[in-house]
RNA sequence: GGCGUUAUAGCUCAGUUGGUUAGAGCGAACGACUCAUAAUCGUUAGGUCGGUGGUUCAAGUCCACCUAACGCCA
């Protein structure tokens, strides 16, 4: 049996993910780990809530509420929409998690023991009415470049300049306007990755199955310029881990906390800890999955995220890894996605533009975003959503192709032989024809799923789907009925299993819908097929079914007009 | 400004290391069927592959330049 160790990366806490969000990373990594743990393979399947840094306090401050107050709640939000979503984590965990804490800890302190962490003064900006250091991009002023009077401490935002926070003429804070700012020295801690950088590219150059896109963006930032540059893991703030060097204080570090990139990927391996007490296990049952020296040799690690996240995944994550000098276990595959446009434009968090998980729970079930999203996945490049596609891939694909079989083969066999399996003779010519094409398909669906070819497989899937409709039209059973009824019953046994195959094989997009489909033939539950004559042998003459509603509901026209008048403003 | 990605039928997309008449689904037209959520099945019509110029016996597939859109710049 094959061991998957699968994460998808870790959602920010501040507010509702939108439905590129969902592609990019959660969606297709729950389609991976249903496939695996469908073919009988282990799985262990990760998520978690990114909870620290500068925008979860903003946010709560907000709200109105303590930080930890608000990243407790939110986190529950995002619980509850995964579960909408039938996201099927092992765990969904939290990077503010204690377990996280001591791990993110244990981690500086042995970055530390090797040698691989300096200390640097630096001049930052410190708010006296906020009570605070500002983020460069937190510090507000006029440009001295194109005199641009909302220019970001980092950046202006109108001529593109690259900016200090120094540089800014009349610097405020971007959270209360406050002007009382000055600049004050403060110490650091940094990470050399530069001391890393051969080993990261030797392991870079161990992947010769990455993506080219992955790997290019990896050995970009590796040899550009000075190389790759040591990187600050500190912050001057209150809502994050502390400083310490494993279980020690961190003389001269007091009142500072980690930077969220450095705690966020750690929580992948937090969050399996999580998981065992979460579930009552001790720890050797996490560090089968994690540690090279505690089982995990046989583990095939695969990450899932979006293209934007692929620098901190290849680089920044590996060097804490490996310059921790510990065995942990480190990724195999990496499968990254570009982004989902909306009707011809961006989605967008900061801006509400889009469709976000809530709104999309509320008028469709979660099967209908899953099949279009999926089936649509910006793999090779940003794809594009818009209403009249999702309407005609839901109508056509769910409605038409799939829903339809399953309601006209049920409904046939109900009024000819009853609300029963009918026997009827062998399979002849065209059945055995029909068996010989499906086991080529659902070679080439195992073989689109187990690559992580998501359209690909979806295309694969849908073609399975009609050839259950060429199927039924060749051989006619109604009109067979008429003069061979032996012939058509055992046409019609066939069909029924047709509906039992793909309410198995279409378990990993559509779990709700695949359910309902087994649940008819009065199945809880159906294993993969190793091939079709056996699968196409489980119903047996005789097996009561049921009618199931219908499976898909068609969007209409007003329907759509509606959703797109109404998500086509900004949210609130 | 630097770097990078993308540009293939009306729409959404496939097109391995360059090699016979460039593929799929949707949409369209026509036909078949009538069990079914007016569903299904079949046939046909539509692209010379953003532009220009190269390399080659041969380029959508490699090179240069141009145009457009998008992204990244810690």
């Amino acid at each position: 049996m094959e061991r998957h160790l699968i994460t998808s990366a870790i959602p920010y806490i501040n507010g509702i993910k939108h439905l590129g969000n969902l592609v990019g990373s959660q969606l297709p990594a729950d389609l991976y780990a249903r496939y695996q743990r469908a073919k009988g393979n282990e799985v262990l399947f990760l998520c978690a809530t990114d909870e620290h840094g500068t925008p979860a306090e903003l946010a709560a401050a907000k709200a109105g509420k303590p930080v930890a107050e608000y990243c407790a709640e939110m986190h529950e939000v995002q619980a509850a929409l995964a579960k909408g979503f039938r996201l099927s984590f092992d765990h969904f965990g939290r990077s503010s998690s204690p377990q996280n804490h001591a791990l993110t800890q244990h981690f500086a302190g042995q970055l530390d023991a090797e040698g691989l962490i300096s200390e640097v003064s630096e001049k930052q900006v410190y708010s006296n009415t906020d009570g605070r250091f500002l983020p460069d991009r937190y510090i507000e002023g006029t440009c001295p470049n194109c005199g641009y009077d909302k220019a970001r401490g980092d950046q202006c935002e109108n001529c593109t300049k690259q900016l200090d926070p120094t540089d800014l003429i009349e610097p405020r804070s971007a959270i209360s306007g406050s002007t009382d700012l000055e600049v004050r020295e403060t110490k650091h801690l940094y990470l050399r990755q530069s001391v890393l950088k051969d080993r990261l590219d030797a392991w870079i150059d161990s992947k010769s199955d990455w993506p080219v896109l992955t790997t290019s963006i990896a050995k970009k930032w590796l040899h550009d310029g000075n190389g790759l540059q040591d990187r600050g893991i500190t912050r001057d703030l209150n809502w994050g881990i502390p400083v310490r060097k494993g279980n020690a204080d961190w003389p001269g570090m007091e009142g500072k906390v980690f930077y969220v990139w450095f705690d966020a990927p750690i929580e992948y391996i937090a969050c399996a800890s999580e998981w065992c007490d979460a579930q009552g296990l001790d720890d050797a049952a996490w560090e089968r999955w994690w540690r090279t020296d505690k089982g995990a040799g046989d583990v095939r690690y695969t990450q899932f995220m979006g293209k934007d996240n692929v620098p901190f995944h290849t680089l920044s994550f590996p060097a804490t890894i490996l310059g921790s000098n510990e065995p942990w276990k480190m990724v195999d595959h990496l499968k990254s996605f570009n982004f989902l446009n909306y009707d011809g434009g961006q989605f967008s968090t900061s801006q509400g533009r889009g469709i976000f998980m809530d709104q999309a729970l509320e008028i469709l079930p979660s099967d209908y975003w899953r099949w279009w999203l999926l089936s649509h996945a910006p793999e090779n490049s940003d794809s594009e959503f818009t209403w009249e596609n999702f309407q005609s891939t839901v109508n056509k694909d769910l409605a038409d192709v799939l829903g339809n079989f399953v309601s006209r083969i049920t409904k046939f066999c109900r009024s000819k032989f009853g609300e029963a399996v009918p026997a009827g003779c062998a399979f002849g010519e065209e059945e055995e024809a029909l068996i010989a094409s499906l086991n080529a398909r659902l070679a080439e669906y195992e073989k689109h799923m187990s690559a992580m070819e998501v359209r690909k497989s979806a295309q694969e899937l849908r073609a399975i789907w009609t050839s259950g409709n060429e199927y039924l039209q060749s051989v006619a059973p109604w009109t067979t009925f008429k003069t061979d009824p032996d012939r058509a019953a055992m046409q019609t046994r066939l069909g029924l299993n047709l509906a039992v195959l793909f309410g198995v094989l279409s378990s990993p997009f559509v779990p709700d819908a695949s359910a309902r489909i087994l649940e008819s033939f009065g199945r809880s539950s159906q294993p993969w097929p190793q091939n079709m004559q056996d699968i196409l042998g489980t119903l047996q003459p005789e097996d009561p079914f049921t009618v199931p509603e219908v499976l898909f509901a068609k969007i209409t026209d007003d329907q759509r007009d509606d959703w797109q008048a109404r998500f086509s403003g900004q949210r609130d």
